[in-house]
DNA sequence: CTGGCTATGTCAGTGACTGACATCGACGCT
DNA sequence: AGCGTCGATGTCAGTCACTGACATAGCCAG
């Protein structure tokens, strides 16, 4: 593999999470990350496009998982239905890992250009849940209006998920949000 | 006032929006900018914190209509309705600026650092929509769902008005929008 | 016409990110 | 064992976003 350690990309990951966490986003450098990784910047930008990049691994996995969750759901399920199913299966990819979650969520909540990041992802997961809907033959614009309506309740839910003292499992973060955004209209 | 011509402001944004139509975003320099302007780059940075921001100046104006709006909406008005006019309050502050509008998307949509910040501020009328709805009486989750969802229908109307050939008046996108959300439940 | 206030200019510095190039270490081939 | 290749890393120099400290120019009040 690599010329030392194995697992750089991971060994950045954690050095990113603990200088974050320590002493804010804003006074941590690609630099400091690095050392503490054992690499150098240069490796760093080589693994992530920027210092933000590091904190969403895996979301393109969550892209994927609601994408073919909604795929394979039942035919006769209207479109709420089948993207609610997509964002079940991205919560299935978090399930076993609440208290990194709550980690990352406290630092991300401390910082605009963060916040930034966070939304422009679900802003892609919306369009990747779209675009599963028109597939099944969803047109617009409710294939649009569905998919924000689920990535809203997925926020919702996971915002409660990550905040609450006594956690709720996310499946029934997400049930309960979908049935309060129901009872709206 | 200032050293020179008047409306530094308003030469800087012009400038900035001619430059980054011109030759991109990644591609305009904020001394570029300033240069048009006929100030110095670090008088850009007095008039705005990044070169982002310069294309989102009244921002704040639709935070307050929106907020406005749902505290002088009737009293027996759902939470989504109250949202609703909120929304439709930011419309009339953009009516009349069409051209500017579909302008200013398109150089949005060319560049993923600018849709960051447009989804930051989107979040931030978000947040001052469900304030208004608490406000009111509405409890969460219901007032954080009636806020998202009334910002759904403000982003998809926004998208159809600036992208449909001939426009219809945005309080009519607003409408069909909202309508179309209303079906999905 | 003088002192103060505000908008601007100047300058130096930090840090995010990039491109070009050198180097190291593992692995396969002979 | 010796050799060549290749991918991961290091090194270096450069651009540009943004910031703080300080100088200066026009304006207005007295």
């Amino acid at each position: 593999m690599g010329r030392w350690e194995p697992d750089a990309r991971g060994r950045l990951i954690r050095a990113a999470m603990e200088l974050y966490a320590e002493r804010g986003f804003d006074q941590t450098t690609a630099g400091d990350i690095a050392e503490r990784a054992g690499v150098t910047e240069r490796t760093f930008f080589r693994y992530f496009p920027d210092k933000r990049e590091v904190l969403f691994d895996g979301s393109d996995l969550m892209l994927k998982a609601a994408y073919e969750a909604i795929a394979d759901a039942p035919a006769d399920s209207s479109p709420l239905d089948a993207a609610l199913e997509g964002v079940v299966a991205c919560g299935r990819l978090l399930e076993d890992r609440h208290e990194f979650a709550v980690r990352r969520a406290k630092i991300v909540a401390a910082t605009p250009s963060l916040q930034e990041r966070e939304l422009l992802k679900l802003a892609a997961m919306t369009d990747a849940v779209a675009d599963a809907l028109r597939q099944r033959g969803v047109p617009d614009p409710s294939a649009s209006l569905a998919a924000h309506s689920a990535i809203t309740v997925f926020h919702v839910a996971f915002v409660r998920w990550v905040s609450d003292d006594d956690p709720p499992d996310y499946a029934a973060c997400v049930a309960d949000a979908a049935a309060a955004l129901r009872a709206l209209t």
